[in-house]
DNA sequence: GATCAAACGCAACGCTTGTAGCGTTAGCCG
DNA sequence: CGGCTAACGCTACAAGCGTTGCGTTTGATC
């Protein structure tokens, strides 16, 4: 029958027909995405909801997204592509400060809530959406590990950190309360996160000096010697 | 048949009949929604699946449950009814790391790990299945303080700090990478987070000692005097 | 600007999901 | 042991979801 072996689903920014209706569908599209999750959430984010809202065809939704778990991952490829950087204050510890109260920021309205929080949770039904998600925050974090990267050209942090084991370190807490167990959030816990992951980083923690490769996952000398004993 | 009657267990929320038909119907209902879980995953789970695995009419879960959200809100708080507590192994540091041990090898296989992960994705979907989310974990990490209060008593940790937060600094990272990034854990990233939560619980990061209320949400005195600058 | 293929719109259909009415079963109690 | 009633099973149905076949529009190419 139809011989487009090209591609599977996905005819995305690699489609034949770069410019013209078709990227016009898929913006028109993305934009009802995320507009039906702020203003109603995920659950009820329907196929038809999407087609009314935007105007393209219902079977046209399905061809190209196969269902809401592919618009909604197309719409987070999309927002990966944005040109966010991370802060840049003169320090570590105001740099992941900042980082943190962004993460916060970010979650503090509901209407703005909605749209992140959607993402995680169609990681959960649809494996598109979770590599989507996967290669979002893989891109997100190697954008925040530069704050690491000046804080070790300052002589803040030890010159062999891992600097994207810091960076997840300080959203992980926040992470946890807004998706797990849905605790609210307030700059007082972003703050502790940051000097949380700022002291680990500090007492050595986060060093991948003795083996890069995690040869031995069993028991290492334990870098809690400068940490569960300093105080 | 089979009046495998395991515990008495809970009566069903509301019911006015607590032994008998009723309590079978709920726990063939649990059983049924785990392995579903286990076998196919959360998104395969639907409402006549369980009812063709459990015996029970389609009705009847609808009628009680209001549908898969409901079931496995409920089966999540079986699950929390556990005589779980965390292990003792004679140092905080121990205890963390075999906490967030237990946490990644709970995930490791993909069997297991179904059941867990389906929770927390139905947490996303339905109010009932997210408050059964935040009770479970509420109650789950009660118990983790354990951990710290016993360091504590040992003169391990200092008496201000705020147990909770150490507990959930320790579990946070794995979560993030379980849920969010999709990233794989092994116990070196076990043992990192427990040591990270250690350290800065040492530099004083998890002191609730000035401001327990945290009037001042914009700006304190900095507990990363002790954090970021004292390397 | 004529041609061709890709992408879209349209209407209709089958299937699954969720609900309602009603009869039946089974636990509880006198 | 016999009545009472909550809880369950059964059938049927309405609504929404996802799919299909075909005609139309649109953008690229010569």
């Amino acid at each position: 029958m139809n011989e487009s072996i090209e591609e599977p689903e996905a005819p995305a920014p690699g489609s034949r027909r770069p410019g013209g209706r078709t990227a016009r569908t898929r913006a028109a599209v993305r934009d009802a995405v995320l507009t039906g999750l702020s203003e109603h959430g995920y659950p009820a984010l329907t196929v038809e909801y999407v087609a009314e809202h935007s105007g393209v065809h219902k079977t046209t939704l399905y061809r190209r997204w196969g269902g809401v778990e592919g618009m909604v991952a197309d719409a987070l490829d999309l927002a990966g592509e944005d040109r966010w950087s991370p802060p840049d204050t003169g320090s570590l510890g105001g740099d992941l400060r900042a980082l943190a109260r962004e993460v916060v920021d970010g979650f503090a309205e509901p209407a703005d809530a909605a749209a992140p929080t959607a993402f995680v949770g169609a990681a959960f039904q649809s494996p598109r959406a979770a590599e989507a998600l996967r290669s979002f925050y893989a891109e997100r974090f190697r954008r925040c590990e530069e704050v690491v990267k000046r804080a070790v050209a300052r002589g803040e942090a030890p010159a062999g950190a891992d600097a994207g084991a810091v960076v997840r370190a300080v959203s992980a807490p926040l992470f946890l309360r807004l998706f797990v167990t849905r605790e609210p959030l307030d700059h007082r816990l972003a703050d502790q996160a940051a000097d949380a992951a700022a002291a680990a980083l500090a007492a050595g923690v986060f060093d991948r000096s003795p083996a890069d490769a995690a040869p031995t996952t069993k028991d290492r000398p334990a870098a809690d010697t400068a940490g569960a004993a300093g105080g």
